[in-house]
RNA sequence: UCCGCCUUAGCUCAGUUUGGUAGAGCAGCUGACUGUUAAUCAGCGGGUCGCUGGUUCGAGCCCAGCAGGCGGAGCCA
C-alpha cells in the first residue's frame, strides 16, 4: 500500500473576501510584496476571489496562452536547469494535476527560487504560455514569485518527494492531503457529499437535521458514547459536592440524594447518536421524503478497516413506500453517485485506476450501466450452500450471513452490487417490519465487492399492536413519541442507512476507511 | 474484544536462524549535467534499533510485560 506524493495536492477553502474599494491594484501589490512575514492585511489581500484576478492552477490549465495570471500554491517541485531557469510544479488542491512555472534566473529572488523544496507556499504572477516541454500542455512564465511560507528542515518535513505508505501517512494527517491520493479522496468525497444533497433536491427529499445528542439508549445500533459534564468539570462537581453530601462524609450517594445523572447537563444520561432514523421517521411522516446526513458515532471496540468511531452517514427516510421502494431508491441513489463522480472528476479518477485499483473506473461503469442482484436472504442461503465453497462460519437459514457469505455472494455469485432482502426477524432489530410468513421482516442490504455492506435498511413496522409485540416495556416507555406515529396517520415507509467513509472506499478503490476521512477516530487513536 | 503479524536513519526495509554495540534504496545536502517533469551521475551527513524489565562478560537479535501499527473475525454503515 503506497502512493505517490509527488504530485500531492490540498484542496483551498476560498473563502472569498471582498475587496474594500480604497484598495487599488497598486496598493494591494504593495502589500503583498512588501513584507516578508505575513501580517494580517497581507492575508487580507491574498484572499480573492478568482473572479477577481486571482486564479486556481485548475483554472490556468484550462486557460489560454498570453493571459496574466496569479496562481498560488505549494510546491510539489522544483529542478533547476542550468540552462538559468528553475521549473517549480505547485499545486493548490483545485484539480490533481500540478502546474509548471518557469522561472528565470533574471528574477530578483532567484537565489531563493532556487532553494524552493516541496512544501513551500508561493503566489506567483506570470504568463500562460504554451509548454515546449512534454507531460504539461501549459505552463506558466513566471514574472514574479513571491515566497510566502517556507519549509524550515526540508530533510524532516513528513511528505518528501517520493513514496509513503498510507499507515504513515495516517500519522501526519495534517500534511497527508498535500499528497496526490488525498488531495484526490477529499475532492472526490467533497463531490459525492454535493451530490448526495443534489440527488435527494432534485427529487423531492428533505434534508433533516436530526439531533448529535439523544436521550434515546435504544436507537439500536451497538455501543454509545456517553455525554456529560460530570467528571470533566471539576469545579462545578466540587462545588455540589458539600450540599450533596450533607454530613455523610466524601463519597458515596446516600438514599435521600438524586442519581448522580439528574446532575447532568439534561437532568438525565445523555449519549451521542448512532443513528438519525429514529428521530427522521416523524419528519418523513409529514414531509413524506426525507434525509438525515451527518455525523454518526459508535463506541464499538472494532478494529476492522471497515468501522470507525466517528462517521458520516446518509439515511434517507420515504413514506407510502415498501422495501421494494427502497431498493429501487437505494440503486438509483447509488448510480446516480458514481454517474456524477466519473464524469466531474476523470483526472482523479485515472489516478485511483493507474495508482490504487485498476477496476475502478470499470467497476463504477458497470455498476451504473447494469441492474443490481437481488435475492432473498432465503435464496441467498441456499446459494451458499450449494456453491461448493468451504466457508469457516456454517450456512443455515436462521443465522446471519458472514463477511465471508457476503463476499460470496457481491465478489462471486453477482459479480457486483447484490441486494439482499427479508433475513430473519429473530436476527433483525425491532422496528423492522413482520413479513407475512411469521419468520421474516423486511430488512435489506446492500453488498459491494471489496468493501462488503454498503447500506443497511428496512421497511419500518408501521403498525401498533405488530411494533409492541417487538418491544421491551422499558423501550415503549421511552420511545412514547415513536408509538404515537403508529397511531396518528401511520402508513407504510421505509429507510436505509449509508455510510459515506464506506461509499468513498468504494468510488476511490482504496482499502482502509482510515483513509477515506481527513482525521479518522478509531479505538486509541483520536490524534489530531 | 478475539486470533495472527509487525515496530531498526526523515521514509521503505535488510540485519534476528548461528548474541560480539548497525546496512541498503529513496529522501536531504554539495557538485556536475540537463526544457526539466519519479530527471540522471558523483560525493557527503544522518540511527537512545517502540518502551520497561530480565537472561548474559556482552542484546537490534533470546525471554516477559506494556504501548502503538497492520491484517482477519465479531459488531455494523
Amino acid at each position: 500500500m503506497s502512493c505517490w506524493p509527488r504530485r500531492a495536492t490540498t484542496r483551498s477553502a476560498w473563502l472569498g473576501r471582498r475587496r474594500t474599494p480604497g484598495h487599488s491594484e497598486a496598493k494591494r501589490r504593495g502589500r503583498l510584496w512588501g513584507a516578508t512575514g505575513a501580517s494580517c492585511s497581507d492575508v487580507s489581500r491574498w484572499f480573492t476571489l478568482p473572479a477577481m484576478g486571482r486564479h486556481s492552477v485548475r483554472s490556468v490549465l484550462q486557460g489560454t496562452s498570453g493571459t496574466e495570471v496569479e496562481v498560488s500554491g505549494w510546491v510539489k517541485s522544483r529542478r533547476t536547469s542550468r540552462g538559468g531557469f528553475s521549473f517549480i510544479a505547485i499545486n493548490d488542491g483545485s484539480c490533481f494535476a500540478d502546474l509548471q512555472v518557469v522561472a528565470d534566473q533574471a528574477l530578483p529572488n532567484y537565489d531563493e527560487i532556487v532553494e524552493l523544496g516541496a512544501g513551500c507556499a508561493v503566489v506567483v504572477t506570470g504568463t500562460v504560455a504554451e509548454s515546449p516541454g512534454k507531460g504539461q500542455d501549459r505552463e506558466v512564465q513566471a514574472g514574479e514569485v513571491h515566497v510566502v511560507g517556507h519549509v524550515e528542515d526540508p530533510e524532516t518535513y513528513p511528505i518528501a518527494k517520493k513514496r509513503h505508505t498510507f499507515e504513515y501517512l495516517r500519522t501526519v494527517a495534517h500534511l497527508r492531503p498535500r499528497t496526490n491520493t488525498f488531495g484526490a479522496i477529499a475532492r472526490v468525497r467533497n463531490t459525492i457529499a454535493q451530490a448526495v444533497h443534489r440527488y435527494f433536491d432534485a427529487n423531492g427529499f428533505v434534508w433533516v437535521n436530526t439531533p448529535i445528542i439523544t436521550a434515546s439508549d435504544c436507537e439500536g445500533a451497538g455501543e454509545l458514547f456517553r455525554v456529560t459534564t460530570l467528571g470533566t468539570n471539576h469545579a462545578a462537581q466540587d462545588q455540589e459536592a458539600p450540599s450533596a453530601a450533607g454530613g455523610a462524609g466524601a463519597g458515596g450517594s446516600r438514599g435521600g440524594s438524586p442519581p448522580l445523572e439528574q446532575k447532568d447537563f439534561f437532568g438525565r444520561d445523555t449519549f451521542l447518536t448512532v443513528s438519525g432514523q429514529l428521530n427522521v421517521e416523524p419528519y418523513c411522516l409529514s414531509m413524506s421524503k426525507v434525509y438525515t446526513f451527518g455525523p454518526t458515532f459508535r463506541a464499538e471496540n472494532s478494529n476492522t478497516s471497515r468501522h470507525l468511531a466517528e462517521f458520516w452517514m446518509i439515511e434517507p427516510e420515504i413514506a407510502f413506500a415498501d422495501l421494494g421502494d427502497l431498493a429501487d431508491l437505494a440503486e438509483d441513489f447509488l448510480k446516480s453517485i458514481f454517474s456524477e463522480i466519473l464524469r466531474r472528476h476523470p483526472d482523479d479518477m485515472a489516478f485511483f485506476r493507474d495508482r490504487i485499483d485498476p477496476s475502478v473506473i470499470e467497476r463504477l461503469a458497470n455498476v451504473i450501466e447494469s441492474e443490481f442482484v437481488r435475492l432473498e436472504y432465503g435464496e441467498a442461503v441456499d446459494i451458499l450452500a450449494a456453491s461448493g465453497e468451504t466457508f469457516d462460519f456454517p450456512v443455515e437459514w436462521g443465522r446471519d450471513l458472514q463477511s465471508e457469505h457476503e463476499r460470496y455472494l457481491t465478489e462471486q455469485h453477482a459479480r457486483g452490487p447484490v441486494v439482499v432482502v427479508n433475513y430473519p426477524k429473530d436476527i433483525k432489530a425491532f422496528y423492522m417490519r413482520a413479513n407475512d410468513d411469521g419468520r421474516t421482516v423486511a430488512a435489506m442490504d446492500v453488498l459491494v465487492p471489496g468493501v462488503g455492506e454498503i447500506i443497511g435498511g428496512s421497511q419500518r413496522e408501521e403498525r401498533l399492536d405488530a411494533l409492541d409485540g417487538r418491544m421491551t416495556d422499558a423501550v415503549k416507555e421511552e420511545l412514547w413519541w415513536y408509538r404515537d406515529l403508529r397511531r396518528y396517520g401511520s402508513v407504510p415507509h421505509a429507510g436505509f442507512g449509508l455510510g459515506l467513509e464506506r461509499l468513498v472506499l468504494y468510488v476511490t478503490g482504496m482499502e482502509n476507511i482510515r483513509d477515506a476521512i481527513p482525521y479518522p477516530r478509531v479505538p486509541n487513536n483520536a490524534s489530531f
